[in-house]
DNA sequence: CTTGGCACTCTTCCTGCGCGAGTGCTAAAG
DNA sequence: CTTTAGCACTCGCGCAGGAAGAGTGCCAAG
């Protein structure tokens, strides 16, 4: 099946009437009839009239009937025109900013920070969250410090430039003194500032080569726990917060128990979301996929609206939501826009306070 | 209505048929009636008598039937019974220890272990896991470390006597150096080491009050910087975890829509559970709550089995799992002792290792 | 191009009925 | 006194059938 262009093919009339068709199913959740549209009063035509602009629009591919007597719902491709072309988004109340700029601002460990930030999403959106944080080998960093948690057991906390912090416990093969590890988180910090986890990686190993290091016992040591840190955080290659996963017991879509099911053990599988973050991540600008745009979305009927956050030279990772193709694009968009920026924001402030 | 004395109103043929009940119905999820019952061979009675004994059993209050013309499920006094007197606990395997042990003994900030401790009980019971640590305000620590974040950020890292990491960030008055941070944190480790943060806080508040305190500058940033750390980590009076709820999916008892959905809202409303833990808290041993013997499990007929784990000394909270009232205690009692037993295990092993 | 009318389709909801499972009671047998 | 077979009874479940309602497509007239 072939489709013209699609802003060629529709008349201001035919735009309306899908919007109208949208709007009231994203509201009620039923396939719209001609009646029903007849009634809201924004157009001056009957339902026949209706029917058959509404038979044109399924013939275009915007819209479907579920079966042979029942309204119509839109199709992916429907949305997909709407998205693009009909509809206005709604500005966020101050209350929701207010709610999101708190959330975000609360803490400051990268874990927390995503795991609130796909929490407070899912809240307002009344969607699932999602955050999602690819490797971290990328992660420039501004310091790097070691506490002595047992004998073998220092806990390292690592601060990136953009001042997202990560805490790890490593177990180490030495036995370290407080003193020691004061000295050691001066030299690495002293030394490796700036640097990516990779780089950082890759120079200390090749210092393992050096004649050096291997006289030097400080040294040694030095490196051997920078390793120890930096192959501690690396083997975490993504994290993915999926939170509120709750909010779809609420949609109608999903109120059979067969669905809930199908749907909870959809979003368990974190795998085939991951992928597609992950190629999303490569774009700009809010994105949204709809039903069958994506090998997650299309088996479930699902729609994502997500955003990449970070700054604009380093991209951290995505934030959006997962919800029922039938969701409010118009309250989505705005919110998951907000968050990503407000995100974006935190990490600058807190890069530009730490230089 | 009452019923006589537990113990002398069965005799053993009636405790073997409630047994079998029992067994059979945790296995099937169906009622069970006179002639299944006959043909499972345990018995050398007809279904006639059986039912004779099924009768009194019902009178006694340990089977019901939930309509005239189904078999015999157990009453919640019925699972008690068999609780207390007919169940024979299954020996964990080797790979339940191993993956128990693994996981608990994989990373050592409190937070992530608590976590893990939950999602590998729900793993491996296949119910609900749920871990509740009380507030820290009685946490005895060993060191107290700050670390530099961001110009007015500082992390704090609270290590237990019993080696449990506490990260908190805080936002201070104050700007640091690290120079200072690196001397407070000796101070504070060498001067409060041992004590408990109820304990700390109130000796610092009296500091404030001390004139030298009032003079010495470095002094009064350092009363003032643990005074924010200690402060920070008290508002969270308790941490509860749920983890695994989506394994109630499986469950054919919560089977239908509605009933997962008031399962899913029910875990989310944590007050009550706290509460139930709470009050768990101050006993010993493996304990095991069913349907309306707790506010929490009677709406929605879960139970509970649930232990304290933590050293014996200090108890630190309570690990467990929530499930439909028809679980397999056999096998769930074994796992959440050992669960909790290789939590309080690792914990001493911290302890020792830091002493 | 719009509109009213009409026949048609399809889902949904309700009802009634038969089936099967399981019980309790009774009377006879051990 | 206990056990057992027989029997009438109850109740939930599934299924078929029918009525109601919603919505469509098409056609002919305005």
């Amino acid at each position: 099946m072939t489709f013209r262009n699609e802003l060629s093919d529709l008349d201001p009339r035919a735009r309306e009437v899908l919007r109208e068709i949208i709007v009231q199913h994203i509201d009620s959740g039923e396939p719209i009839g001609s009646r029903t549209l007849a009634k809201c009063g924004r157009f001056q035509l009957s339902p026949a009239s209706l029917r058959n602009v509404m038979a044109d629009l399924e013939d275009l591919g915007y819209l479907q009937q579920p079966h042979t007597s029942a309204g119509r719902i839109p199709t992916d491709r429907g949305y997909r025109y709407f998205i693009n072309h009909l509809m206005q988004s709604r500005a966020l109340t101050m209350r929701e900013r207010e709610t999101i700029d708190e959330e975000v601002g609360m803490v400051s460990e990268i874990d927390q920070v995503l795991h609130l930030a796909g929490s407070v999403i899912s809240k307002l959106s009344d969607q699932v969250g999602v955050v999602f944080m690819p490797t971290l080998l990328q992660f420039a960093i501004r310091s790097m410090d070691f506490i002595l948690i047992g004998e073998k057991k220092i806990q390292c906390v690592i601060v990136g430039v953009n001042g997202v912090v990560v805490n790890r416990i490593i177990d180490t093969r030495f036995v370290f003194t407080r003193d020691e590890l004061e000295k050691i988180s001066r030299y690495i910090t002293a030394e490796f500032g700036g640097c990516t986890l990779d780089v950082i990686r890759r120079r200390l190993i090749r210092m393992t080569e050096q004649e050096r290091a291997l006289h030097d016992q400080m040294m040694q040591k030095t490196i051997s726990l920078g390793i120890e840190a930096v192959n501690d955080v690396a083997p975490v290659d993504h994290e993915l917060y999926v939170e509120g996963a709750a909010s779809i017991l609420n949609k109608p879509e999903f109120s059979d128990a067969a669905s809930l099911r199908r749907t909870f053990l959809a979003l368990q599988e974190k795998e085939k979301l991951v992928d597609i973050l992950e190629t999303c991540l490569s774009e700009d600008g809010l994105q949204i996929l709809i039903g069958s745009e994506s090998d997650f979305t299309q088996v479930h009927n699902f729609s994502i609206v997500a955003r990449r956050y970070g700054s604009t030279s380093a991209p951290l990772g995505m934030v959006g939501i997962i919800g029922p193709m039938r969701m409010e694009y118009a309250r989505m968009a705005p919110l998951v826009d907000y968050l990503s920026r407000a995100l974006s924001r935190k990490i600058e402030e807190e890069q530009e306070q730490g230089t």
